[in-house]
RNA sequence: CGGGGCGUGGCUCAGCCUGGUAGAGCGCCUGGUUCGGGACCAGGAGGUCCAGAGUUCAAAUCUCUGCGCCCCGACCA
C-alpha cells in the first residue's frame, strides 16, 4: 500500500473529504500556521482552471483587473457601520512595523470595499467615469475559529469585483449579470447545479443592501454558498464620499456592488463529484484529461511499447506516466485518486492487436477501443462524463428537496444532520424574511439559505414562524 | 473560548503505565529481478524523541510550565 486509505463517504463524510482532499495533492494543513493551508499541485493547477474561466468571463463584461494594498488602515473599516461590525471579530490587526508601534494600526484585508472605496473616491468626479468596473485577484485574512481546508481557513484565495454606477437600476443590472457569470461556471464548468437567490436580511454582508447568492448541495446534503454579489448601494460611497457630477450637474453618491467567488468553490467541486477511491474531477476543470499509462513485462517489450504510447499520448493530448519503477497498478491508483477523467492502458497485447483501454474515472469502466479511434473517443467521452457529473448531482438536489408546511415539520427533518454523517436535506418551506425567523432556524442549527430567485413551487404562503403571508417558499438547509 | 486527541527518522505510529541511552511498517538511495489494478530480494542513508525547567546516578518515559497542530461545538466566503 503506497498511500492511507481513504475513509469510506458513507461512514465518517468529513473524514472522507479530508482523505480525499490530502490524497488527490489538492492541499495539505499549513500544519505550522494556524488555520491555514498549502495549496498543492494539482489544487492550485484547478484554481488556474477556474481564475482563467472567471477571468474571461470578467473581461468579456468590460471588467478591468486591479491590485489594491493587502493592508487597510483601521480606520477605513470603521467608516461603515454595519461593515466594521460584521468584520472586526474576524480581523488580523498589524500593530508593529520596522521595529516601532504604529501611530494607526493596519488590517489585512478580510475584503477591500474600503479601500477601494478611498480609491474610487479619487478617480471618480463625472457621470463620464462611471460605470466602473474593477476586479482583484487577491488573498484575504479572516480570523475564523472553526477551519476546514478550501471551505474556511484563515487565509484564502478569491477574486472581487468592484464596481461603481450612476443609477441603483445599472448597479442592480451588474450584480445580477454577475450572478449569472457564477451560476454559469459553477454549472457549465464546475458541473455543479445551483440556486440563485437572495440572502436573508440577517445573512447579508455586512455593509450591503442586499445580497445574491448561488446555493449549491454536497453530497452530504449541506448547502455550500459558492458565491455572493452584493448590492452595496450608496453605503460606501457615503462613507468614502464617492461622488460624481451628473448629465444635469448634480452631485450625486455612486451606487456599488461587489461579488466574489473564492477557492471554496475547490472544495464544493470536490465535494460534489468525488467518491470513494478519491478525487473526481469534471473535465473541463481537471489540468490532465487523459492519462496514458505504459505497461510491459519483458525488457525487449519496453522501448516498442513505449515508442506506440508516447506516439499515441502526443496525437491525442494525453500525458503519459512513463516514470520507471512503478507498476502499473501503482500508477492507475496513482491517477485515480487524482480525479484524472481518462486513464488509458497500453500494453504489448495492444501493441499486437491495434487495441487500447479506455478508462472513465467517474463510472469505473473499461472498454476496449482501436488505436486509430482513440482521437475521436476521448473528447466524447469528456464530454459525455462532464453532463454525467452535472446530470448526478443535479438529480441529487432534486432527491434531497422537501417540502414542509410547519416548522415542526422543518426540525424533525434537519435532526440529527451532521457533516460528517449527513443526511441533509434542502426544505422549502415559508418564512418570513424577519431576525425572527432566522433566530428560529440557528435553534436548530439551520440557516435560510436563500430566497430563491425563481419560485418553482406553489407561491405564496403562511410563514411558519409569524404566521404572516410571505411570496414564496425559501431554501432552509444545513450548511457549511 | 469550551470539550477531546496528538506532538518520537520524510509519513503513520509503537515504546511511556513499571526510567537503563530508540524501534516497526511505509517512503527514500544503490543494485538486480519484475510490470494488464498498489511487485519482490539484497544492501544502505536518515532521529536536538515539540520547547524549557525540575526529580534522578540515569528521562522519549515521572512532575511542572509553555508552545503548536488536528478533530468536535459557539462566529463566518
Amino acid at each position: 500500500m503506497a498511500e492511507s486509505p481513504i475513509t469510506a463517504r458513507g461512514k465518517d463524510f468529513a473524514a472522507w473529504y479530508q482523505d480525499v482532499v490530502l490524497s488527490g495533492d489538492m492541499a495539505e494543513p499549513a500544519e505550522i500556521v494556524k488555520g491555514c493551508m498549502v495549496i498543492r499541485a494539482n489544487g492550485y493547477a484547478v484554481w488556474e482552471v477556474l481564475q482563467r474561466e472567471l477571468d474571461q468571463r470578467f473581461k468579456d463584461t468590460g471588467h478591468q483587473n486591479f491590485y489594491f494594498p493587502l493592508l487597510i488602515p483601521q480606520s477605513f473599516l470603521q467608516k461603515e457601520a454595519e461593515h466594521v461590525e460584521g468584520f472586526s471579530p474576524e480581523l488580523a490587526v498589524v500593530t508593529i512595523a520596522g521595529g516601532k508601534e504604529l501611530e494607526e494600526p493596519y488590517v489585512i484585508r478580510p475584503t477591500s470595499e474600503t479601500i477601494i472605496g478611498h480609491f474610487f473616491a479619487k478617480w471618480i468626479q463625472s457621470w463620464r467615469d462611471l460605470p466602473m468596473l474593477t476586479n482583484q485577484w487577491a488573498n484575504v485574512i479572516r480570523w475564523e475559529l472553526r477551519t476546514r481546508m478550501f471551505l474556511r481557513t484563515t487565509e484564502f484565495l478569491w477574486q472581487e469585483g468592484h464596481t461603481a454606477h450612476s443609477t441603483h437600476e445599472e448597479a442592480i443590472e451588474e450584480v445580477l449579470r454577475m450572478l449569472d457569470v457564477y451560476a454559469d461556471v459553477a454549472e457549465n464548468v464546475m458541473a455543479m447545479p445551483v440556486i440563485k437567490g437572495v440572502k436573508t436580511k440577517s445573512e447579508k454582508f455586512a455593509g450591503a443592501l442586499r445580497s445574491y447568492c448561488i446555493e449549491s448541495m454536497m453530497q452530504n446534503g449541506l448547502a455550500l454558498q459558492a458565491g455572493t454579489s452584493h448590492d452595496l448601494g450608496q453605503n460606501f460611497g457615503k462613507a468614502f464620499d464617492v461622488k460624481f457630477q451628473s448629465k444635469e450637474g448634480q452631485l450625486e453618491y455612486v451606487w456599488q456592488t461587489s461579488w466574489g467567488v473564492s477557492t471554496r468553490l475547490i472544495g464544493g467541486l470536490i465535494m460534489s463529484h468525488s467518491d470513494d477511491r478519491g478525487l473526481v474531477l469534471p473535465p473541463k476543470l481537471a489540468p490532465n484529461k487523459a492519462v496514458l499509462v505504459p505497461i510491459y513485462r519483458k525488457e525487449e517489450e519496453r522501448a516498442p511499447v513505449l515508442e506506440a504510447a508516447s506516439k499515441i499520448a502526443k496525437d491525442v493530448g494525453a500525458k503519459l506516466d512513463d516514470r520507471e519503477g512503478q507498476s502499473p497498478g501503482a500508477k492507475f491508483y496513482h491517477w485515480e485518486r487524482r480525479g484524472v477523467p481518462i486513464v488509458l492502458e497500453f500494453g504489448p497485447r495492444d501493441l499486437a492487436s491495434g487495441n487500447i483501454i479506455l478508462k472513465r474515472r467517474h463510472t469505473g469502466l473499461k472498454e476496449m477501443l482501436t488505436q486509430a479511434g482513440i482521437a475521436e473517443a476521448i473528447p466524447a467521452a469528456l464530454e459525455q462524463m462532464q453532463t454525467d457529473l452535472y446530470t448526478a448531482a443535479k438529480q441529487r438536489l432534486w432527491e434531497n428537496t422537501v417540502l414542509a408546511d410547519s416548522i415542526e415539520e422543518v426540525e424533525d427533518i434537519l435532526s440529527g444532520v451532521t457533516a460528517e454523517k449527513g443526511g441533509g436535506k434542502f426544505v422549502m418551506a415559508h418564512v418570513k424574511d424577519d431576525a425572527i425567523c432566522d433566530a428560529r432556524m440557528k435553534q436548530f442549527k439551520a440557516t435560510i439559505r436563500c430566497i430563491p430567485l425563481v419560485d418553482e413551487y406553489d407561491g405564496p404562503g403562511k410563514c411558519i414562524v409569524t404566521g404572516d403571508v410571505v411570496p414564496q417558499r425559501v431554501v432552509i438547509a444545513k450548511a457549511y
